[in-house]
DNA sequence: AAAGACAATCATATCTGTCTTTTTTAACGG
DNA sequence: CCGTTAAAAAAGACAGATATGATTGTCTTT
């Protein structure tokens, strides 16, 4: 996709429209709304199957079953629709974590079993495909980079407040660090055939005992 | 650089070519041998500054100083020349290890140190990159694979052969498997802007307090 | 003279953004 | 209640940029 910059300065015309625009509240546009999701859907679906590099808008409009100029009038580049992509994506990690936080039963290793059920699904992958394009590309660093940050704040406070008998543990941060490193470092090297699947199981108990082992007294 | 399969099929022209040629064994035209180097060195130079995606071949040219026309003669296509880096960062992280392996002290958290020294160099990021990318793209994967397999065999192997008191331990699997999930994950996280780096230090001294716990009595 | 190293150029394919044209569809007045 | 109309949605066409493989030409070395 390459997330290029817009060349000259485009007159302002088609901006972003939210759903239910200034004045007239309600319309049966709000099946553009639809057709918007529909076209953001497509796109991870892309990035899960062709990678970041090889998302083209083609490819996108195929995907979605809408000719490349109609999907360019819900999103004037190729840029807006990954930065949609991105934000769609963010939000799903957010919301996935508070449905995580509302269960009643709160046991410490939960929270490896439900982050581990969210690292595979698709949305990891096409954040990681995200991740790693961001590594060289400016531009999209300069996107993902607060959205990183503020998952991790976010996480670090859902877990806080789900666990209080951590609260002022100086084995919290590390506990929360070894949590996602461990899961996230599985999810892609399953990914990327760096590991055998076999050794998962085992490695998601031990990360569960390691964590009991780092809590504070009950 | 995507890695297309050439169409046509070529007349068998300009085969590989090993250094040291079958009976001309010794050629002023062993300069070729170093520009091929030179030329390989560019293309894991671009894989880390511009991203597997963004590695194409006028970059890798003029990483290296030469006319692309120039790079066509020494590699015929792209393909051939991805072929070659990764055999060359394959063999680099063989060699790294024997070189480990030969040091007098075998700390048991020598390993991990090793370890963890390796992937802070290019050559794990672009290793990354690659992996990433052949996640989409199956001639890639078909090369890299069998590559990833001999590694970790290799890996294992000489883990296996400096800490003896480990063989047979049920806990050997899975301190390797930690060891590299860990230390791989934090790479990758730090190289995304996924994780803190004030975490690295405590987490690294986690892993080798880790590895003790797991090694069998001596 | 012959072969290899190197350089320059060509032709093709694809993606991107922009613009224009057609079709659909919701809204409004008669 | 329904037909007209204007805007939104969709499709298609076009030019610029860039990557790729291939071809051809030049120069040095043996």
């Amino acid at each position: 996709m390459a997330l290029s910059r817009t060349r000259a300065v485009r007159p302002a015309a088609r901006q972003p429209r939210n759903a239910a625009a200034d004045r007239a509240p309600t319309l049966q546009a709000a099946k553009a709304a639809q057709t918007r999701a529909r076209l953001i859907d497509a796109t991870v679906r892309c990035l899960v199957k062709y990678g970041y590099a090889n998302t083209t808008t083609p490819k996108v409009a195929e995907e979605a079953g809408l000719s490349r100029g109609a999907m360019m009038h819900h999103f004037e580049n190729g840029t807006a629709l990954i930065k949609a992509a991105i934000a769609e994506l963010h939000e799903k990690r957010l919301r996935a974590f508070r449905r995580a936080a509302d269960r009643p039963e709160h046991e410490v290793t939960d929270l490896v079993e439900t982050y581990w059920r969210q690292l595979q699904k698709p949305a990891f992958i096409a954040f990681h495909e995200l991740a790693v394009a961001a590594r060289t590309d400016a531009d999209l660093a300069s996107i993902l980079s607060p959205l990183q940050e503020e998952f991790r704040a976010k996480f670090n406070a859902q877990a806080e407040q789900l666990f209080p008998e951590w609260l002022g543990s100086p084995n919290f941060a590390l506990a929360m660090t070894l949590s996602q490193t461990i899961l996230e470092g599985m999810a892609i090297s399953l990914q990327t055939g760096g590991m055998e699947p076999a050794q998962v199981e085992p490695m998601l108990r031990h990360l569960e005992a390691q964590i009991r082992s780092l809590a504070p007294a009950a």
